[in-house]
DNA sequence: CTATTTGCAAATAATTTGCAGTGCG
DNA sequence: CGCACTGCAAATTATTTGCAAATAG
């Protein structure tokens, strides 16, 4: 991660949380600082035991709430198809994922264009090539006649939606 | 999920199981069955509580141990990194994913090649369209010297391995 | 000032494990 | 028949929440 980058994450952040009325406290500018300087795509846990070091007081759930409010912000994504729950696939041959960013859905999809792509040469020098797909992430359409006027960036919170 | 699609699962399980000198209860046939005919990627959950209906008896913890048995199988895979914990990513610029199936390491990579994919029509048919990326796995360097003679699917099981 | 945010501790939700009985091969 | 497998209940681990004190803007 190279300075400008960070600083023009920094900066987006400012604005961001400036628009949304959104308090920038010396844990959540640490936090987020976490998460853009590390490589890996750390977890709650790891992001806490770093913030930590700088930060002696933190909370582990400071960490929680922040990240899900970054989340809420359109600052920072999450892998995986969604919070929690880990998923299973029996499809064993190619196939890609459509994922909704909203209700989890997870759809397969075929293509035999996408099946065989070409990868860059720096991905084979992190490892071994197992396999690779697309993922794609939207609003299913079950979600896009839910929630007509929403945006789609509004949700997925800890505050319970009635 | 065509009938003879499902066929050739299940005596894909047969064989594989066979060989593992892994039983084929009423209950693991029932679960497999599961996974394969969801059109969705179910959870545990789920998949315990469609069983249930027709196996009355079964339980949750037999659910999560044949899900993981079927996967040391490698009869299944998981949805997202690996198991449990949400990984969180700061980088909003567009890039791609590489994960390693046996540490869970993460890593970015960047193409604009795979930036700028052309996905298949019946893609926007599921949903809106907001982002598309590449996830590619693999054994990361790192774990193959440290196991220099395991097979790759032999690992990332609930025996603890110390 | 005052609404937001924090830390704490306690609550929930998800997943795993020890054990004795059961049943597949 | 024996060893792998199951169900139960209890243990762990991950994540969320209520509340009073602290703090950004």
């Amino acid at each position: 991660m190279s300075q400008p980058n960070l600083d023009r994450r920094l900066e987006h952040l400012t604005t961001t949380a400036k628009e949304a009325g959104v308090k920038l406290t010396h844990q959540r500018l640490e936090i987020f600082r976490e998460i853009v300087l590390s490589a890996e795509h750390p977890d709650a846990e790891t992001i806490f035991r770093a913030v930590q070091k700088r930060v002696p007081t933190v909370s582990l759930d400071t960490v929680y709430r922040t990240l899900w409010k970054l989340h809420d912000l359109g600052l920072v994504t999450t892998l995986g198809p969604q919070r929690d729950r880990v998923r299973f696939d029996a499809n064993l041959d190619p196939h890609h994922h459509y994922i909704c960013v909203q209700c989890g859905l997870v759809r397969d999809f075929e293509s035999s264009e996408l099946d065989g792509l070409r990868l860059p040469e720096a991905v084979s020098q992190l490892g071994t090539i197992m396999n690779a797909h697309v993922e794609v992430r939207g609003l299913c359409s079950r979600c896009q006649q839910r929630l007509p006027t929403q945006t789609p960036n509004s949700n997925q919170q800890s505050q319970s939606v009635p």
